[in-house]
DNA sequence: GCCAACGTTGGC
DNA sequence: GCCAACGTTGGC
């Protein structure tokens, strides 16, 4: 099983949608190493953090599954849609995506600045300077390191970032 | 709102 | 293929 970390705004989709809907088609994806990974990579099981970007307190906010085979993301069909794309067909797609589902939230999120103080993180691709990548692939280290920080976060009398 | 970093576009 | 201009991302 691979691992993945996946990045939303959580003004526009955040770990309590996703709970609430419990499966969503990760749509609107446009760049190519991102699609690239959903659509080469990914296999349905494989393990997703789920990140929140651009917003008061960026972090891990929970944990999430690959839960399909990739398929054409139907956004880039939708005249009108933002993500409509004119250089893509039904024949020909060009942008990729898998379905994400809801496995678990984090008590507390595992901020950014928590991540950046761990070092084991160090050599993760998401704290890399300038990273934008939005679907990037972790080491199960990196993997168990985010999850022994969200247990560690959790427990009582422990300080906080 | 600012700005650094990076991807994409398009002229040549 | 090069590269400048432009747009986007995302932390702060």
């Amino acid at each position: 099983m691979r691992h993945w970390l996946m990045k939303s705004e959580p003004d526009v989709f955040s770990i309590d949608d996703l709970a609430r809907v419990g499966r969503e088609p990760w749509t609107g994806v446009r760049n190519y190493q991102a699609r690239n990974h959903m659509r080469d990579d990914m296999r349905v099981g494989d393990g997703v953090l789920f990140y929140h970007s651009s917003c008061a307190e960026p972090g891990v906010a929970g944990i999430a599954r690959v839960a399909s085979a990739p398929y054409p993301d139907p956004t880039q069909f939708e005249r009108g849609s933002e993500y409509f794309d004119a250089r893509s067909s039904r024949a020909q797609p060009r942008w990729m995506l898998v379905d994400i589902g809801f496995e678990r939230k984090f008590a507390r999120p595992v901020t950014l600045a928590c991540l950046r103080a761990e070092p084991r993180l160090a050599d993760c691709a998401l704290l890399r300077r300038g990273n934008r990548l939005s679907v990037l692939p972790l080491t199960r280290a990196h993997w168990d390191t985010v999850l022994a920080l969200a247990r560690s976060s959790n427990k009582p009398g422990t300080s906080q970032p």
